[in-house]
DNA sequence: CTAGTTGCAAAGAGTTTGCATGGCG
DNA sequence: CGCCATGCAAACTCTTTGCAACTAG
C-alpha cells in the first residue's frame, strides 16, 4: 500500500473531523480542489475501513453510507451515539459500554457488537433546541 | 387507502413473522407465487411504514433496506436487537430499555430515540454456534 | 522497474416513478 | 363511477469496476 497524496489527504481530513459522520459525497466535495476522484474516494474509504481506521455506517432511512474515523484501538470497546439532527456522533465511554452489553446479555441473551452498533439520538446540544412541547 | 388483495397479503406475512427483519428481495419472492408486483410490495412498504405498522432499516454495511412489523404500541419503548447473523430481532424489554437510555443520558448527555436504534450483536443460537475460539 | 493507485466513464444493485390498466367501495 | 392500487419498464441514486495512464518506493 502506497502513500499517495490523495489517501494522506483524506485520511487526514477524516481524522481532523473524527467527530463527525460523511456521506462519500460530502467527502468528495471536501476534496474537490484537492484532486481526487470520486473513485478513489470510495476505494480509499474501502481501505481504511478494511484497516479498521474508519467506520462505515448507514443512517436508517437514507440510502447513502455514512464513514467516520476511528481512533483505532480505542474505539473496538466503545459503542457509538449519532445525532440524528447534526449528525455528530459521540463515544460511549468503555465501562458504559461494557455495562449495557452485560445487561443486555442477561436480560435478553443477546451479545452485542459494539462495532456494527449506532445508537441514535439527539446531543445535547441538538436536545436543548428542541421545541419545549417534545419535552 | 382501500383494501387490496396484495397489501393485505404482504402486511399479514409480516404480521405473522414479526421477529424477523426482510429484505424487500426476499418478500418479493416470498410473495411471488401471490401475485404482487415488486413496485407494490415496496409501494405498500412505505405506506406501512408511513403507518407506523413496519420498521425500515438498514444493516451496516449493506446496502438494502431491512423490513419488520412493528406491533404498534408496544414498540415505542422497545430498542431493537438484531442478530447479524440470522436476521431475526429481538425486542429489549420496557425496563431494561429505560434503563439504557438514563444511563446513556447521564454517562454522555445523550438522548436515545428507541424508533431509530438497532442494537446489532449474536442471539443466543448463533452466539452458540460459533467457533468457541471466539470466546 | 513494478506493483499499487488514479481518473474516467460505463456497469451494477437497489429503489423509485410514470403511465396505462384494473379493482375497491 | 371515481379514485386508489397495480404491473411493467424505464429512470434514478449511490456505489463498484474495467481499463489505460500514472506514481511511489
Amino acid at each position: 500500500m502506497y502513500n499517495t497524496k490523495q489517501r494522506e489527504t483524506l485520511s487526514e481530513y477524516l481524522k481532523h473531523h473524527h467527530d463527525k459522520l460523511f456521506t462519500a459525497e460530502e467527502l468528495c466535495e471536501k476534496m474537490n480542489n484537492k484532486d481526487i476522484s470520486k473513485s478513489a474516494v470510495y476505494r480509499n474509504l474501502a481501505e481504511l475501513e478494511k484497516q479498521g481506521k474508519v467506520q462505515k455506517a448507514t443512517q436508517n432511512g437514507s440510502r447513502k453510507a455514512y464513514y467516520q474515523y476511528l481512533d483505532n484501538d480505542k474505539c473496538k470497546d466503545h459503542i457509538h451515539l449519532a445525532c440524528i439532527h447534526c449528525g455528530k456522533t459521540q463515544h460511549l465511554n468503555c465501562e458504559e459500554t461494557k455495562l449495557i452489553a452485560d445487561s443486555v446479555k442477561s436480560n435478553a441473551n443477546f451479545f452485542v457488537n459494539n462495532e456494527n452498533t449506532i445508537i441514535y439520538g439527539l446531543c445535547k446540544n441538538c436536545k436543548l433546541k428542541e421545541k419545549p412541547n417534545e419535552a
